[in-house]
DNA sequence: GACCTGCTGCGGGGTG
């Protein structure tokens, strides 16, 4: 390996020793004969701080360290912070080669732009929204400025597999190889990214047409000692104002006030509702108790400059701090390691869990990870979900999933996104003032990411484009931008592909605290807490999109917007498992570990008992009080099939946590009508889709004719091929 | 019963 590393510029030696490292690391070195010879597009995969930004940049720097004019690097990050921090690092290695370096994002100076765009060199750090805007408005000086581009680099890049941004990022890629003339010669991809599930599938992600090959750089180290507990609570019914009980989120912070002082930790709570609340609790608490506070919430409405303190804070690692956050602090920002991670209430998926837990394991120690789940106090006409305790399965089901499977919920890759095949075709056409149809079907569809949509899709789409006016054919068939796609190309917004809640305000006197997506009404006096504070509403001016709060004590949480993603089929198995088995435990050789407190084994076993008086290891229908239950065990597309079916068969139906719950009936019936089902076939997706009244979800939904709309709504929801596949097994010996 | 990300060009006013 030593002979890889004699392969570096000398510069870069001289900065690697400046830097006192003993030695690269194992991926930097693998990663330098690759990206030397720059003939492979290259993944390169590795945990959080695992040296994957100098693997690309030392050997990158290398090769174009001597390179005069044009951009040779370009790098793109789905984060201005991450731009930020990656220039502050780059600085000193390319002072060493006297390469430039140019932030390039909304909030950079305009200098710093100006100085660029004059004479383009060295590495470019930039946005995929800015470049959508450069090679919309400036194609012209792009084309120079990127002509002898040697590597297209993309930072975080599972952030980007299988969304409407990451499609946006290829389709502009491709773009951009076709203004440069390189779909014979294609300019090297490299992908740098957290451990990804299914490597085998990376690579046509980060080229769909799979025109060049890919190297894949991967380190194997995992967790090396990992301790985890599951904490139960149980959330009392009634409370009465002298009860001596309390409720199980004040429980939830005693603990973290008992696990967390002292240390550095963070406390995942899923919702900015929930970090707010535990973080002021937290908070107070420091107070009655007169310590200094070490508990800090951290999350997407908070105003920046509260959030980089608090980063700082973590980072500078001096004293002791807990950050109550959302996935705000799950992957890229550099905070360094944490002495644990504490997830309160289930997490939203494994992947995430994953990366969450790769925060904790200082030096090389354990990673940490406690997880505190609520149940509620059982108390007469409860539902199955809480007879079941499911919270805690679904728990518990993950955690094995992570650490005895090593298995995490891949991307979803078989998306049509249709709202984002809008965006490109305007932003093609007005990059190129105009283009023929053919030409914008085989950019975007056959070398670029749309490779799902058929001509047949792409020419009703056009034709809808044509009757709203956002495109126009030309008598010589060249289309154009129509006078509503010229208004939308013109204004500032259109650059971005993902969807954003109105967002007000929030501003104390003259401090403007942070901002708040609203979809519920704030009312003048209504108290809400934010920042980590009690506020009372002063002021709603819809106009200026302000809300005047003054600071108070105590208060309900505001109310905050978003919407729900599904739980993978793998999951709910999972779930099903531990209930048959009556065992959650973890097997280690010939031994089985067991992760729970008390509380939580008995709400367990609170759980699978009901789970086995009402037979549902054999039975998936059953009834429990005035309802029926469809317990399907497999993820939220074919729940939601199974709910759509049942709905349009005249139920009344509706699922929670995976579990159908048909009122008003019984068994017999609803086994007769899902037999039925079976015998004629479940619809296609698309059918199902056609009975949703709202389906604008993605930005540009608006813009597409109802049978596309249905198309990628029923994709993205429904399941039809599984649900029939599970109803056979199920319903054919009955 | 979620969560997160991003954005141009121009004109007017102040400062050195």
């Amino acid at each position: 390996m030593i002979e890889e590393y004699q392969r570096l510029d000398p510069r870069v030696q001289k900065w690697v020793f400046q830097q006192g490292w003993a030695d690269l690391r194992e991926i930097q070195k693998r990663a330098i004969g690759p990206i030397l010879a720059g003939d492979t597009d290259v993944l390169i995969s590795a945990s959080t701080a695992g040296g994957k930004t100098e693997a690309f940049f030392l050997p990158a720097c290398t090769a174009s360290a001597d390179q005069q004019e044009g951009f040779s690097i370009l790098y793109i990050s789905p984060l201005k912070a991450l731009i930020n921090d990656q220039y502050r690092r780059l600085e000193g290695l390319c002072k060493m080669l006297d390469m430039q370096v140019t932030p390039w994002h909304g909030d950079t100076p305009q200098s710093l732009k100006k100085r660029a765009k004059r004479a383009p060199s060295g590495i470019l750090l930039i946005t995929p929204e800015s470049l959508e805007a450069l090679l919309i408005l400036q194609a012209g000086w792009a084309r120079e400025a990127f002509a002898s581009v040697r590597y297209v680099v993309v930072d975080e890049f599972h952030a980007f597999i299988g969304v409407e941004r990451g499609q946006q990022l290829l389709s502009i890629l491709t773009r951009l190889e076709h203004l440069l003339e390189r779909q014979a010669n294609p300019i090297p991809r490299v992908a740098l990214s957290a451990t990804l599930g299914e490597l085998d599938t990376v690579p046509l992600s980060l080229r769909p047409d799979g025109n060049m090959p890919c190297s894949t750089i991967t380190n194997t180290e995992g967790f090396s000692t990992l301790k985890v507990q599951v904490k139960g609570y149980l959330d009392p019914a009634n409370l009465k104002a002298d009860d001596r009980r309390k409720p199980a989120e004040h429980q939830i912070c005693d603990e973290l006030y008992r696990l967390c002082r002292g240390g550095s930790h963070l406390v995942f709570a899923n919702s900015r509702r929930r970090t707010e609340s535990i973080a002021s609790q937290l908070a107070n608490f420091c107070k009655e108790r007169v310590v200094p506070n070490e508990f800090f919430p951290h999350h997407g409405s908070l105003a920046k400059e509260f959030r980089e303190d608090l980063e700082a804070r973590l980072q500078k690692d001096l004293l002791p701090t807990t950050a109550v956050c959302t996935m705000t602090l799950e992957l890229g920002i550099d905070i360094g390691k944490v002495n644990s991670v504490i997830q309160v209430t289930a997490p939203h998926s494994v992947s995430s869990l994953r990366q969450r837990m790769g925060r904790s394991g200082r030096r090389g120690g354990a990673a940490v990870l406690w997880m505190l789940i609520a149940e509620r106090e059982l108390c007469s006409g409860f539902k199955l979900v809480d007879l079941l305790r499911v919270q805690l399965v679904q728990s518990l089901a993950m955690i094995r999933l992570l650490i005895s499977n090593r298995w995490f919920e891949p991307a979803d890759t078989s998306q049509f996104h249709f709202s984002t095949l809008v965006h490109q075709i305007l932003a093609t056409t007005a990059q190129w003032g105009g283009i023929r149809v053919d030409q914008l079907y085989a950019l975007l569809c056959r070398t670029g990411p749309f490779q799902a949509v058929t001509t047949d899709h792409f020419k009703r789409l056009l034709a809808h484009m044509g009757r709203t006016t956002l495109l126009t054919q030309m008598g010589s068939g060249e289309l154009v931008l129509g006078i509503e796609g010229e208004r939308m190309v013109n204004h500032y917004s259109f650059y971005a592909v993902f969807r954003t809640p109105e967002e007000f305000r929030i501003i104390n006197g003259t401090k403007v605290l942070g901002t708040l997506p609203l979809d519920t009404p704030i009312i003048p006096k209504m108290h809400i807490v934010f920042g980590g504070r009690s506020w009372k509403v002063t002021d709603v001016d819809t106009d200026k999109r302000v809300i005047q709060v003054i600071a108070t004590k105590g208060g309900s949480p505001p109310a905050f917007a978003g919407e729900g993603l599904g739980v993978h089929d793998v999951v709910r198995q999972e779930m099903f498992r531990i209930y048959a088995s009556g065992d959650y435990r973890i097997a280690v050789g010939t031994a089985k570990v067991d992760f729970l407190d008390s509380t939580a084994q008995d709400l367990f076993q609170e759980g699978a008992t009901f789970f086995h008086h009402s037979h549902m290891v054999s039975q998936p229908i059953i009834q429990h009080g005035a309802a029926t239950y469809v317990c399907p065990w497999l993820g939220d597309k074919t729940v939601n099939t199974l709910v759509a079916l049942l709905l349009q068969g005249g139920f009344e139906a509706g699922a929670f946590a995976g579990i159908i719950e048909v009122s008003g009936t019984s068994v017999e019936p609803v086994c007769t009508f899902l037999q039925d089902v079976m015998r004629r076939g479940v619809p296609a997706e698309v059918e199902l889709a056609d009975a949703v009244p709202e389906k604008h979800v993605e930005k540009f939904d608006e813009f597409l004719p109802a049978d596309l709309l249905n198309e990628g709504f029923g994709q993205r929801a429904f399941e039809s091929h599984g649900t029939q596949a599970w109803l056979e097994a199920v319903l054919t010996d009955q």
